[in-house]
DNA sequence: GGTGGGTGGGAAAGCGCTTGCCAGCTCCCC
DNA sequence: GGGGAGCTGGCAAGCGCTTTCCCACCCACC
């Protein structure tokens, strides 16, 4: 019913050899004659390629997977931006996998794209931190690997994985010190859950630059909660409350390790007509497109999101695949103030 | 090198029918204890079916295509993250193209998803009202069609394909209505360009409700632009520049006819110190996650964009395949006020 | 006990493409 | 002018799976 290969070859009077050659081979040449009579053929008759048997005869597909938690995140949805773009560039198709960040479910779409031979697997953001799955998931991902599979990670997943490094910790450190600059020095901070390793490390730079000025987030300011605008909204709640029944002041700078949290954040602020920055300023990260409308202009850590994901996609697809680290890219983050921040008590 | 069927029937000590019919086969019957067995073989081997072989063999993939503007924009965000949950339920995975509505890269998309032999093609936002492309759209996807495969449409494009029918026009009027029962008589309108079908539904709906009250936009108070925060910012702008050239008054509301546009418009308003809803009302529409935390909270209309991503990829997997358009999917648009609008002069 | 029908296993023919190998040709150099 | 060297075409063997036949077998029934 489709148009094959073997049907331009006979159109065109050439083998079925000479028609793959001369539409996709590589190693060998065709005469520019043959060539595009060839090609003339394959337009004549509305020739498409069949990509699963292409597939199968170089066993290897013409996709790419990522694999992800929510596309409809912003975050996400940046990153998954980037691949795709990065892979139409190289003429694969991007598969788009969410997984809300459940272990059982990461395992199973990594089966799924090992399945469909997909040439690479982007990982970004998965359950790397949970020791109760990441031995499967290694494991799976190591089988994918010695079948000629390469992945790439944005973010640390350890060191088996060619990775786009991204300057969770610097981003956030630097964002703490810039709230250090200002005056601060009651924070809250608003983290992601543990098996999240993005989480960790931007905590980490934060805990580190607040060290550096010999402050320590008191109990109950340092809150861990999903990545969510109601996980935010939630951990603020939680944090206001816990200063009011221990009597402690309110901190003056709120940091919500994600923008989506942040929203939730403001959202609950003005809920509690508690004035940002006036009272407490509160910063985000990622940059996310809508940080800057939220009320106020949301300060926080840009990241490059499709960017990162086409660093991903050109360390995947690299040459040769040797696991150089020296070529692991790096994202860098950069501090933006806006309106959510100011000094402390200028108000 | 990859575990086979081969092998697994070997190791089962069946033959390769067997083992394909115990593993996948659905006509034919296999007595519960060879199956067992070679299910057994299958797990001890590891084995993972080749996805690209099993789609030459059944000549049909296991995949979704869906083609949208941007997955970094909420809204196809949204419907990918449907589209991707209902083709994981049905084993299936999504393969998920960008194209930002130019024409080309859509026909060329439609072609990748084709070769790819994807089960089904999603169409959410493509260039339908571009006469110059059209023809070639249809052509394309109804070759496709031709060889089985199948194509679901997010809005109308046309009888020829299943759709989803979203209630763009009834949600505009709604909203509009809304509007004007606030007391609004001077609207501006910020709409998509001509060729993307949900803004023209869209403006109809808004015009059809306003023409009901004897109104009528003005010169200069309905603006296209793209569905991009700028390009709202922009014809924001432009709105403005208008009136006070002409001596004419602001309008009391302006009704952008996408959230994201509507973020832009309320940046301008915010620059040019225009007071949100005090001096104009703003309205958006799509209800994008973050529309509440913008800066007012965004009045706007509610779409269920996962669940229309969702319904079309049901619509497209459904059993027969018989376009009965009574099976068409209905997406309802429900109006939500925030406090973006408020009635004019109240202030 | 013979025959017809029903059932489940296996051999083998593809699905549409790539690619290793061989054959034929041209070209060039001694 | 003869003989490699170097190209370019074509043949055919897969890639891993599904599925059509065919066959062996078992049961039931006359």
């Amino acid at each position: 019913m489709a148009v094959t290969l073997g049907d331009v070859a006979r159109h065109a009077g050439v083998s079925l050899a000479t028609a793959s050659r001369a539409l996709n081979g590589s190693a060998r040449s065709v005469t520019e004659e043959l060539s595009a009579k060839v090609r003339a053929s394959a337009d004549a008759l509305g020739y498409l390629p069949n990509a699963p048997a292409q597939a199968l005869a170089r066993s290897s597909g013409a996709t790419i997977g990522v694999l992800l938690h929510d596309v409809a995140d912003p975050y996400f949805g940046g990153i998954a931006r980037g691949v795709g773009d990065a892979a139409a560039r190289a003429g694969l198709l991007s598969l788009v996998t969410s997984t809300d960040g459940d272990p059982r479910r990461e395992l199973e779409a990594i089966r799924m794209l090992h399945a469909h031979r997909v040439r690479a697997i982007v990982l970004a953001g998965s359950a790397y931190n949970d020791v109760s799955v990441i031995q499967e998931l290694d494991e799976a991902l190591a089988a994918y690997q010695e079948q000629g599979g390469r992945v790439a990670a944005i973010t640390d997943h350890g060191p088996l994985y060619d990775t786009v490094e991204v300057a969770n910790k610097e981003g956030a450190a630097a964002l703490t010190r810039a709230l250090l600059d200002l005056g601060h020095r009651r924070f809250a901070v608003i983290t992601g859950p543990e098996r999240m390793r993005v989480a960790e490390d931007r905590l980490d730079g934060v805990l580190e630059a607040l060290d550096e000025s010999g402050l320590t987030p008191v109990e109950g300011m340092l809150q861990r909660t999903e990545f969510t605008r109601e996980g935010g909204r939630a951990a603020m709640a939680r944090i206001v409350d816990v200063a009011r029944e221990s009597g402690t002041p309110l901190p003056t700078a709120v940091i919500a390790l994600s923008d989506i949290c942040a929203a939730g954040v403001l959202a609950e602020l003005r809920a509690r007509d508690i004035a940002v920055p006036e009272e407490i300023s509160v910063a985000g990260f990622d940059d996310i497109p809508l940080a800057t409308d939220l009320a106020p202009a949301l300060s926080t850590v840009r990241l490059p999101l499709a960017r990162m994901g086409e660093f991903a996609v050109r360390l995947a697809l690299r040459e040769g695949g040797g696991r150089d680290l020296a070529d692991n890219s790096h994202a860098s983050a950069e501090v933006v103030l806006r309106d959510s921040t100011a000094a402390p008590g200028v108000y």
